[in-house]
DNA sequence: AAAAAAC
């Protein structure tokens, strides 16, 4: 390859780029004539079979520029049994799905084998495609690893091997499991190494495993700053206080909000938030790492397609998860990382598209806010009145509206009752407003589907919905009484079982 | 103050 990679900066189109005509239809097909920054950048190269290291954040278009000229170079031969011909490294199962469905829509005029690894699913089928030979195999670390130590997997035929998000996988702890594989690959492969950023250890990785690597560096998308609008809300400490926070501001953005992305820190924290919008009646989803690998692939799908109009999700959606036109994100949590604001954030306002961000503020949060603060270099404005403006009760006494006449204390922990009340009994304990249902963590512990509450219309049908619309009476328990979980059983639908199409 | 990833 010589030196007409400079007239990438100009527009150059998919066919200067070398690529094969079975990929450049279906890039066609897909609607995309140019090719971003990245791809302009790399794709020559990967071509022309050099080892590239590429500097570029998710929404770059960084996936396309390794997917559609591996799509080429894998024309030529065919895989053998337990023997891959190529390896992609993802940080987490979602992003390897992705990856995944990508190879779909440019390879579909090929006719090549994919293969999933990802944890938290049967190794059987998995088995199957190692069995019959993958040009393709994307895969997360733990369970390629897994593969491989029960002798179903070579990797001694892989020509190629990418790693991508290698700094978030840096940030997992990941970098021993990736050093180990980068050892049981011939070095004679080609390797595509990505990363947003590179901190010392990664540039120690690079130095170590590529050779005479392109470095390929493009700017971060659109800065945040320029596509989203971004403000802060004050809110109460108190769990209750920044649920009712964060309804009445789904309730005043209401007229923009397409589908939102809300974040909390904690997994408990989805989970109990998952409820308790489900309970008011907002039509949520939910997910976090803990749920079974079947819930959060419906559920992300479901929000893709439009069926979810909220997903509250932990960190495991804030980055790279490729989600067309999210309206809003709103952090019910300040990240206790800066620069997983920068990520959260990034969720809306892609594609040229505007997006809101609210990021929920409480007096503790200060410390994490500067930080995020000084990481965008810009104050972030409030929405209406910063944190000195909050009433000083801060509803320290209230027992939430909703509370049994002998309610007091304000941060009353969750009472033993609660803990142990079972599903479906009638107590005559009054829950807590909103709480979650306290056996959440132990019912996905068990293996019970993360549940989600019906939101078509035959249910609504069923479960008087006019009843359940008188928004301010005060919960009772016997909401349980009207809430309709419905469960994925083993009924699923089989366009459910599959990640869904971008 | 967390999350993610193998069983």
């Amino acid at each position: 390859m010589s030196s007409d990679i400079q007239t990438a900066e100009k527009a150059l189109s998919f066919a200067e780029l070398g690529l094969s005509q079975k990929v450049l239809s279906a890039v066609t097909d897909a609607g995309y004539t140019q090719p971003t920054p990245i791809q302009a950048g790399a794709i020559p190269y990967v071509l022309a079979g050099k080892d590239v290291l590429g500097i570029a954040q998710t929404g770059t278009g960084k996936t396309a520029s390794f997917v559609l000229p591996m799509l080429t170079r894998l024309e030529k031969g065919r895989a053998r049994a337990r023997m891959p011909r190529t390896l992609i490294l993802e940080p987490t199962r979602e992003l390897a799905a992705q990856v995944e469905e990508n190879f779909n829509k440019y390879g579909k005029n090929h006719k090549l084998n994919i293969a999933l690894l990802i944890g938290g699913v049967s190794f059987d089928e998995q088995d199957r495609k190692l069995e019959r030979g993958a040009d393709v195999l994307i895969a997360t670390p733990g369970r390629m690893l897994d593969h491989r130590e029960r002798g179903k997997l070579l990797l001694n035929g892989v020509d190629i091997l990418v790693i991508d998000e290698a700094d978030r996988m840096l940030d997992m702890g990941f970098i021993p499991d990736i050093e180990r594989i980068c050892e049981m690959i011939p070095f004679t492969r080609q390797t595509l190494f990505f990363s947003a950023t590179m901190p010392p250890e990664i540039t120690k990785l690079t130095e170590k495993f590529l050779q005479a690597p392109v470095r390929v560096e493009v700017a971060r998308a659109a800065t945040t700053a320029e596509t989203v609008t971004q403000r802060l809300v004050k809110s109460g400490t108190k769990p209750w206080d920044k649920r009712a926070a964060l309804r009445d501001l789904i309730q005043e953005e209401d007229e923009s909000l397409k589908n939102a992305i809300i974040f909390c820190n904690r997994k408990v924290d989805v989970s109990e938030l998952f409820r308790s919008l489900t309970k008011h009646d907002f039509n949520a989803g939910a997910l976090h790492g803990d749920m079974d690998q079947r819930a959060r692939m419906t559920m992300l799908s479901n929000f893709r397609d439009g069926k979810l109009k909220l997903l509250v999700a932990s960190d495991v959606a804030a980055r790279g998860l490729d989600i067309p036109d999210v309206s809003h994100v709103f952090n019910y949590d300040v990240p206790i990382h800066a620069e997983d604001y920068v990520h959260r954030i990034g969720r809306t306002g892609r594609a040229g598209r505007s997006g809101k961000a609210f990021t929920l503020v409480t007096r503790a949060d200060a410390k994490h806010l500067d930080a995020i603060e000084q990481l965008t270099g810009q104050a972030i404005e409030w929405k209406s009145g910063d944190l000195s403006t909050l009433a000083v009760t801060d509803s320290e006494d209230e027992a939430p509206r909703r509370g049994r006449g002998n309610a007091k204390r304000g941060g009353r922990r969750r009472s033993d009752n609660e803990r142990h009340a079972r599903r479906g009994t009638k107590s005559t304990e009054a829950a807590e407003p909103v709480a979650a249902r306290p056996d959440d963590a132990e019912n996905e512990r068990r293996g019970r589907k993360d549940a989600i509450r019906s939101h078509n219309d035959e249910r609504k049908a069923t479960r008087g919905e006019s009843k359940a619309r008188g928004a301010k009476r005060p919960a009772r328990n016997t909401d349980d009484d009207h809430e309709i979980v419905l469960g994925f059983g083993d009924d699923v639908p089989a366009f459910m079982r599959i990640p869904a199409k971008v």
